[in-house]
DNA sequence: CCTACCGATCGGTAGG
DNA sequence: CCTACCGATCGGTAGG
């Protein structure tokens, strides 16, 4: 690992752990081993490492949904369990990552913050039209409301980055089909 | 309102847009119009802000399950249901306090930490008691999983306080209502 | 990659 | 509720 990654990886580690704002750049070049000045060798500003956390992820997620939408699959449901799956594989190998994707965006300046918000409105966009077309397939019941229960798919996969730990107990694969589960038929017996 | 109870009331304002960090008290005094000297008069310091706000909706989120605890109802799925509603009830009538107590709570020090970090897994809890005996009176699916089936739900209602708007079109109880029924029956028609 | 430093801003206090 | 101020810390730069 060259310095410059060694930079961004621990902004992950100290942007979830203490806030983007709450981070300082000394804190930063301390858990390095360096000092502060010496991370603008590296790094334009603080600002580019949180632009670099929220849009490489941005770009795994999308990656991971353009997979799906290639499968062209028939059925809604197909769908949205693929896209399901390979979501919570990103969040689960991108565990610091995903925590500040959702809980540091705000603090992205200007055209970043735009383009932000356009990748998560792109992003739920999908989901919406998928459970759309399920709806209209009579695959999904006719009474849905596509914009809660996408709602409800997508607050469940961003809760997962500040709960799931990789301790061995439970595997992402297993996680994702419960919840998928969960979505498609509800918890009633 | 007095002038105390700005201060509080600004807190919430300002804390949700800016992040606690990211809020400086000269802020908070210049969007009531006084010193931020001034605002030491009202207050002992900028955390116990914090607190008032974390612990105030904590308490209102444990009168809100007691009422429904009260109730003492047979199906698990009642029990669901009006918690639900009474949770989300909260949660709309105060979206600021619920978005800072969702996402500025790890700037609570010490003590008032772990006050927060037991009520969160206190109340958590009892929902995953409620679909325990949801699943051993055969009312839920007994391959049900009852912790990610309890963070499915808290996920969804965790993060209303991110998108929902009292703006007419849609009152809390309906949205209550169908993400109840996303829960209990799925999507699938 | 470091030393030395800049102007700005922070939470909070003294004293009236 | 204000003026005046404290020591600490911030992101970042100059120059080597």
């Amino acid at each position: 690992m060259t310095r410059k990654e060694q930079v961004h990886q621990e902004a992950k580690l100290l942007f979830k752990e203490k806030g983007y704002i709450g981070s300082s750049m000394r804190d930063l070049a301390n858990n390095i081993g360096i000092e502060a000045s010496s991370l603008y060798n590296h790094v334009k500003s603080k600002e580019e490492l949180l632009q670099n956390i929220c849009f490489d992820l941005a770009d795994q997620f999308l990656k991971a949904i353009q997979e799906v939408n290639a499968q062209k699959y028939a059925n809604a449901s197909d769908w949205i369990r693929h896209a399901m799956l390979n979501h919570l594989k990103v969040v689960a190998d991108n565990l610091e990552a995903s925590a500040v994707f959702l809980n540091e965006w705000r603090f992205l300046s200007g055209d970043a913050m735009d383009k932000y918000l356009d990748f998560r409105k792109t992003y739920g966009g999908m989901y919406r039209t998928a459970i759309r077309n399920g709806v209209e397939k009579n695959e999904f019941r006719k009474d849905l409301n596509p914009n809660l229960a996408a709602i409800n798919i997508l607050s469940t996969m961003n809760w997962t980055s500040n709960w799931y730990q990789e301790n061995g107990k439970e595997n992402i694969e297993d996680i994702s089909k419960q919840f998928f589960d969960l979505i498609l038929k509800g918890i009633k017996a």
